[in-house]
DNA sequence: CCCGAAGTGGGACGAGTGTCCCACTTCTGC
DNA sequence: GCAGAAGTGGGACACTCGTCCCACTTCGGG
């Protein structure tokens, strides 16, 4: 088995066991535990503990959230408002379909936040987080043949936040008919800075 | 030195400690060096290291957002709209005089969250955030005697969303522009759905 | 064939954890 | 004044943690 090999079935494992049990129980020995591995081999493959934390939070970021939001958005949506709604509608259905990950994300936050070598890993989490949700809102006005009369960057911001309360709010209520109604007011909030062009 | 006292000196210690370091160092033995006591006494006063943190949890839900929301927001505003804007404003200072403070409400959630024990006190917690801010939103109708066109339960859980979200992109990016530009966003959106009655 | 390098597993080390026990001091009530 | 309760501290127990060391197996090239 090659090194890369190995790495990748442990990266696995360690995403596994965060979002079942979190990061509290994300030790080294849980990890080959989930991965059917030894002891020794984490070393092996990875130099460190943290080195393993630094490269999840790294990857996580490309394919979550920005998948999350802009992948079912455009889908078969008629107007700007569909298009919104739908895209937060199905970001809450990825958090209700497994919320462990969420969470597990929200736990890597706060845990980079704490320990200084890694705070510039949060920072670059949230910033390529406000540049999807940007991206998504550009997408939006092209499609639609619209435009934003706020800045997209700024717009972003107040998506990204409100996705991280409505997840929050979702995680501590398990509330459907709150969120969906959160969801709402959201998208009306949204599109009041829509304008035709 | 009564027992009452002591759980008092530990709990202010313990708090101490978790914004200044965070629930991971949250350990009994730093609990006590911080407040200057031996490890048994600890157990004199707390029967368990988990009663101490469902302590709290519960504790800090009262004084905390209730009065960094409702504290200075209805001072000196002239309309509803400065009363909702220095409302965020002040609590963003919140945030900014001291982050760990925060940063620890989102630990012991999650933290919470995660054991079955626990995760009704992390639901208690958010429903009495929302009811503070149902309450604070209601202040602002009868005080300037207008009427909201949404019901304030469904708007205090966007408040609330959008402080947990605010409060996060902040402390990733401690950039305090972008967190202006968010709040008169949030402004915005909550004024959309006020009417003069 | 066989030697050396790469890969792999068990065990151990030192540090840190929550909890508990047992001496010791201090103070109250008779 | 003194017995007994309440309060207090040091040390130890059992455990988990990340890391590391050292035998052991496996395998490819001379």
């Amino acid at each position: 088995m090659s090194v890369a090999e190995r790495r990748e079935l442990l990266f696995a494992a360690a995403v596994r066991v965060l979002e079942r049990d979190g990061l509290a129980a994300l030790s080294t020995r849980a990890i080959v535990a989930e991965a059917g591995m030894s002891l020794a081999s984490f070393h092996y493959a990875y130099e460190t503990h943290e080195q393993l934390l630094v490269e999840i939070i790294a990857a996580t970021i490309d394919g979550e959230l920005s998948a999350g939001l802009a992948g079912l958005g455009d889908a078969a949506a008629r107007t700007p408002r569909e298009a919104i709604h739908g895209a937060l509608t199905s970001y809450l259905e990825l958090v209700r379909t497994d919320p462990g990950r969420e969470q597990g994300m929200f736990e890597l936050t706060q845990h980079a936040l704490r320990r200084p070598t890694m705070t510039a890993l949060a920072a670059d989490q949230y910033a390529k987080y406000h540049a999807a949700a940007a991206e998504l809102l550009d997408h939006v006005a092209d499609r639609f043949e619209v435009t934003w009369s706020a800045p997209t960057t700024d717009l972003a911001r107040l998506v990204i936040a409100m996705t991280d309360g409505l997840t929050l709010a979702w995680l501590t209520s398990r509330d459907d008919e709150a969120a969906a109604r959160l969801i709402t007011l959201t998208t009306d909030a949204l599109l009041a800075h829509l304008e035709n062009s």
